[in-house]
DNA sequence: GTCTATATTGAGATAGAC
DNA sequence: GTCTATCTCAATATAGAC
């Protein structure tokens, strides 16, 4: 038992590979689908190296998720994040979500694949807390700008959304459709498009504003 | 084959009841992992009404989609859509492209879990052509909203990215998340912030505004 | 031990009575 | 339109020869 309880600098090669075999395996098969077997092959390396870095198939699964999110939120929290408007930092902030999501699609495909999929026994990973840790970072920034006065006094809830939803959509261009990728620049534009309004006046409904159509 | 290309009023109860069964065993089990004898007994009908209504387990699949995708054309479609200001059509256009989602729910799940999961054997459904259908019809409006000057001078595809943006997130938070469903009026809200600009004033990045960060 | 041939199973699909 | 009863086919499991 060479392996202490303190990792002692795992091999970073055959640990990445069985990684990144295992995410386009489970991409392609299913996390059921999948046999240890084929991932240990598809990297390269035999059954016990897999046993030595992960315990087992549902460690490989977990430390894929765990790893990336802790990454995630690490490159969201990175210094320079706290200085500027609450515009420029919404920009920032979703800028460095959506180049961390372009530089993991695959991981961010299965995400998506396994929250929605039917179950295939794969283990419980909360994904709803790598969507809320996102979205209550925007929401500070949101809140701090309403109270500064540099946005409008709406629900920070309702602008959250909205930075959100031009975010979301923006990863979810990339990963569906790559080669009409909006890209760090037409993010940008989006998020300033909805900073700014698309009206040239605020003139909202004519008639009733409270309920929608009967 | 009493069936014509018609349609001359099928029984609605069991064909109903074949494609809800369907629907809730591919979403709970997969497309592959669900057998006809599963479907019928889910729907308490025999095999062969399943292959009379439809040609078969595929035809079964495709129906689904395919006459839920007509049904929301239509929905999308209907009169009254054409008349009022450019928000106003965007904003009836949305509330009816997401009433529909919550109505649908389950298929919207499904579409979701085919699209992003590993392949199954399910026949080919062109999602690609219902996303970009309310695309189009989205930046239609946006883009005469844009010409008679009612919104600002942007990108068509810019301006309806942050419409769908919208529409999406709301979408996509009563599918993991009913209990916190926007619901209609919250999408109301969140695109009269998007229509209206979440800042005070226009009043861009005080920096260079060419690129991104460097 | 390995290999081939045969069962067994469960899938999708159908014929014909009612 | 729906059912009972049956078919075809593929994958898997097993038996028994070698």
């Amino acid at each position: 038992m060479k392996q202490s309880l303190k990792k002692p600098v795992p091999d970073p090669t055959v640990r990445e590979r069985l990684l990144t075999a295992a995410t386009d395996l489970f991409n392609r098969k299913g996390y059921a689908g999948t046999s240890v077997r084929e991932i240990v092959e598809a990297a390269g390396v035999t059954k016990p190296a897999l046993y030595y870095h992960f315990e087992s198939k549902e460690g490989v699964y977990l430390a894929l998720f765990q790893e990336t999110f802790a990454a995630f939120l690490a490159t969201l929290a990175v210094p320079g994040s706290g200085a500027g408007s609450a515009r420029e930092r919404v920009l920032d902030l979703c800028d460095r979500a959506f180049q961390f999501s372009v530089a993991h699609l695959p991981l961010v495909r299965l995400m998506y694949a396994i929250y929605y999929g039917p179950p295939q026994g794969a283990p419980n990973f909360n994904f709803e807390a790598s969507h809320e840790a996102v979205q209550s970072l925007i929401a500070a920034v949101v809140r701090e700008g309403i109270e500064s006065g540099e946005f409008k006094p709406i629900a920070v809830e309702d602008a959250m959304w909205a930075v959100v939803g031009a975010l979301n959509i923006a990863m979810e261009v990339d990963l569906c459709h790559p080669e009409q990728s909006l890209g760090r620049e037409g993010l940008a534009r989006l998020l300033n498009a909805v900073f700014d309004g698309l009206a040239t006046s605020a003139t909202p409904l004519k008639k009733a504003r409270k309920g929608v159509r009967p």
